[in-house]
DNA sequence: ACTACTATGTAATTTTATTACATAATATTG
DNA sequence: CAATATTATGTAATAAAATTACATAGTAGT
């Protein structure tokens, strides 16, 4: 539509390419105005306005500003850009969110399917799951505790080094490891990894490529974030490796076969009244 | 919007309800319609179709239908698709990243801004944050204690709603609640926050549109997902929640000025290495 | 069963969009 | 370069739509 405006102005009439430059100027503000609103912007009279939207070959105002709305909310790209001091609410909640999906786009783009398909099969031959990670990833490593839960086999989270530690030393080859770092260098979590393999545990990272934690771990779900603007540590991160570990879940509950997924409705409906 | 429209139904009034469904019937034709069109086919009177567009919180009906128009523009984009047990894993990963995106997308277009800044403020104000959530929404509370404790006020987070009640008594007036919850129905979070007001302390929720929780708040941050075809509970809400209480967090940085900003750029170089 | 409150509708009002018509501007032709 | 036709634009009237103010019906609590 706004494609449309630009090139019909030139065949327009006078008054009604004033129209169209004041709409082409602004057009998230316009979708809000009356027509009385935008001719006077404009310095035409109403009818001008109409007229204008009948040369667009819609039967009225309404139409055209619906038209236009449509326009411009499937125009978003999601591109980041930083916030600054002088943000509104929404061009924050606009910056913020565009970069977060981005963020989501690109793990979609970079998700390693081979590493997904042998961390479902490490799952599915495991008998129990502990889940590492400190600071914000201890907050995924709790959601990804929730959900695995659900699956049939005892699944716990740690995020104290103190408590990984012991932990992983009692682990043997029938146990699943999740360790989750944004950077992948944490030396305690290496530690705990370390100490995880020498006691035989098969070991699944969900970090940054390349990393001394994804070299360590049998198989890594790769989760590259830059978070180069943002205020705040890896929030972007952190959304990442959530849903990574979703697809993860759900890919064990997929291949689990009808009545896996039979019995997880079951268990959400029984869960859904509590799980608010 | 039409997510909103679905969690805000149960909250609405009897013939307002009415009003939801036609339009959920039949989004498409109801962007097209004028008040007395929809009024008509859903069997109620011209002014409690403009009462259910103010209690989806728009200023009237033009907005409503507008917002209405956008979503139905931008549905297409990423759109969510149930998974089957013989999707590749390629397959898995797009569907499922594709919904967590539409979701954000959703919480993009919904999000009121006069509430962010209200809670902004609230949080500019106050003296001390408590956040309260249980099951999933624990989560997320833990995620925005880590958020909001760097932005130099004390904030915890509690999850157990025998901690939670005698915690919200123990509140002022100075005291800042955040109350997350996907339905906005769970009985104890209700109860807790009504402790938190009846000590005078300011309620943020982040929960759905016209949920009891919301009502029940001085301020909502709305967050209506549908999680329909999930096989696990709320993972799209958490994400979304993750992402409003993120906006609000940097909202609040970027308002507190240069001095905020450099003072978290330290904070965060400081901790870079160990928030991993 | 009465009171108070909430929900809903009716009718008036205001705002917005549209039409019909008049006038001004511009082009066309003798 | 008039005179006239044609097109462009505005004014004022009208119709439609949205909104408000208020009245009444319904409901919950005593």
């Amino acid at each position: 539509m706004l494609a449309k405006i630009k090139s019909a102005r030139d065949g327009l009439r006078k008054s009604e390419q004033k129209v169209a430059d004041v709409i082409l100027a602004d057009p998230d503000n316009s979708v809000q105005s009356s027509i009385q609103a935008i001719a006077s912007l404009a310095g035409v009279s109403e009818p001008t306005v109409i007229r204008f939207c009948r040369a667009l070959e819609c039967v009225g105002f309404q139409q055209f500003k619906l038209r236009l709305a449509q326009d411009l909310a499937s125009r978003g790209t999601f591109f980041y850009r930083d916030v600054t001091p002088d943000d509104s609410g929404k061009e924050l909640t606009t910056k913020l969110i565009d970069g977060a999906i981005a963020s989501l786009v690109h793990v979609r783009n970079q998700l390693n399917y081979d590493a997904l398909d042998k961390a479902i099969q490490f799952y599915i031959d495991c008998n129990r799951i502990e889940l590492y990670g400190s600071g914000g990833s201890a907050i995924v490593a709790e959601d990804a505790q929730l959900k695995l839960f659900r699956l049939g086999k005892p699944a716990i989270a740690y995020s104290d080094p103190h408590i990984q530690h012991p932990a992983a030393s009692l682990l043997d080859k029938d146990a699943l490891v999740i360790a989750i770092s944004h950077s992948g260098r944490n030396q305690d979590l290496l530690t705990t990894v370390q100490i995880a393999k020498d006691a035989r545990a098969k070991v699944v990272s969900v970090t940054a490529t390349k990393s001394p934690l994804a070299e360590l771990a049998d198989v890594n779900l790769s989760v590259d974030i830059v978070e180069d603007s943002d205020i705040f540590s890896p929030v972007k991160s952190r959304l990442a490796q959530m849903v990574v570990l979703d697809i993860l879940a759900v890919g064990v509950a997929v291949r689990g076969g009808e009545e896996m997924l039979h019995q997880l409705a079951k268990a959400r409906r029984a869960i859904d009244f509590k799980f608010v």
